[in-house]
DNA sequence: AAATTATGTCAATATGACTGACATAAATTC
DNA sequence: GAATTTATGTCAGTCATATTGACATAATTT
């Protein structure tokens, strides 16, 4: 119940080996997170889905065509953990699966119009947040802004980012 | 299995809905929060520890004496997911409860020195990965990249991210 | 004295992740 | 052509983190 004096010690000690700590853009990180991934949460309650669903589906409609595989390196989760997911989002209508044409043992994902009508509709408040929050920036903060994110990817991860549809290729709509 | 051209349509027709939508930065903060988490949780694992002992312990070390409620508030989670993790984190001897002193109904939160040296230690990694990242970036660009930050928190919540300990107070030790 | 507040706790449940094992079909290699 | 590897799917069990709802206690406020 008390100890003041002692622990002033401790504390002075420690901060020392705290200098060098970005403890600012740490916290800031993980605030500007909590709330960007809260937007879409009050549109996925909705249809009985949740974040999960989110990736999947954002990443199927950003990279239509993307195997089972490429989906579970970008997620970084195991086949088991997406197996649930995408089998719902495929159910009810959001994804489908074609096989692949160069190599039939893969499965290509395609968003079905309904499956892009939600993604843009979960992408939208995420967007507006982000547009709000650059009201006051110009060009070179922008440009600032995604080379630190960018950056603080890993870097054997990085080509992942990119990575978009093949051009010319549109959605697939049914079986 | 086909319906290319069909399908064309409905790109096009979609891509009209998408032009304002900013999936750039949407995907970089996906990519970027995806692995500034991924580095201490290696660190958890020896402790048997997961993301939701990290969150705790870190507000417990960053404002030392916070109460129950204010953590919560912070965390935006409920009380009965904070009490497994938090338990834990008092039997493990990092984190201590003291009796409020104005308000005896409240508990405060102190990190030991052991939860302060655990904070820390999974601090580090995150913060040399955000430093490697603005290797190349200038005292503007870090402004830059703050104030965005801080903007795309939820203005209500905001006054959360500059609290900090009350001057003068060290943390407490033990009972 | 009554109401409210801060915290703790019990019970049941949902979600999203994991490991491990095994099955199938298709592609690749020997 | 047979054997191996690869891409995917699936079953079973488990764990971590979160939820809602209900109730208990102690301390503060009204």
């Amino acid at each position: 119940m008390n100890g003041q004096q002692a622990d002033e010690a401790v504390r002075t000690a420690l901060s020392a080996e705290e200098e060098g700590i970005d403890f600012a853009l740490i916290e800031l990180l993980f605030f500007a997170y909590r709330d960007f991934t809260s937007d879409p949460d009050v549109i996925l309650a909705d249809y009985g889905f949740g974040r999960a669903h989110h990736r999947v589906l954002h990443f199927v409609n950003r990279r239509p065509g993307l195997t089972v595989a490429e989906l579970l390196e970008v997620l970084r989760i195991t086949k088991q953990s997406l197996a649930r997911v995408l089998k719902q989002l495929i159910d009810a209508g959001h994804v489908v699966q074609v096989q692949g044409p160069r190599d039939r043992r893969q499965r290509e994902l395609y968003p079905t119009a309904k499956g892009r009508a939600l993604a843009l509709a979960l992408a939208l408040p995420q967007s507006r947040r982000i547009r709000a929050a650059l009201e006051e920036a110009g060009p070179a903060d922008r440009a600032a802004i995604e080379r630190f994110l960018k950056a603080m990817v890993d870097p054997d991860l990085r080509p992942q980012i990119d990575k978009r549809p093949r051009a010319g290729g549109g959605g697939r709509e049914g079986k």
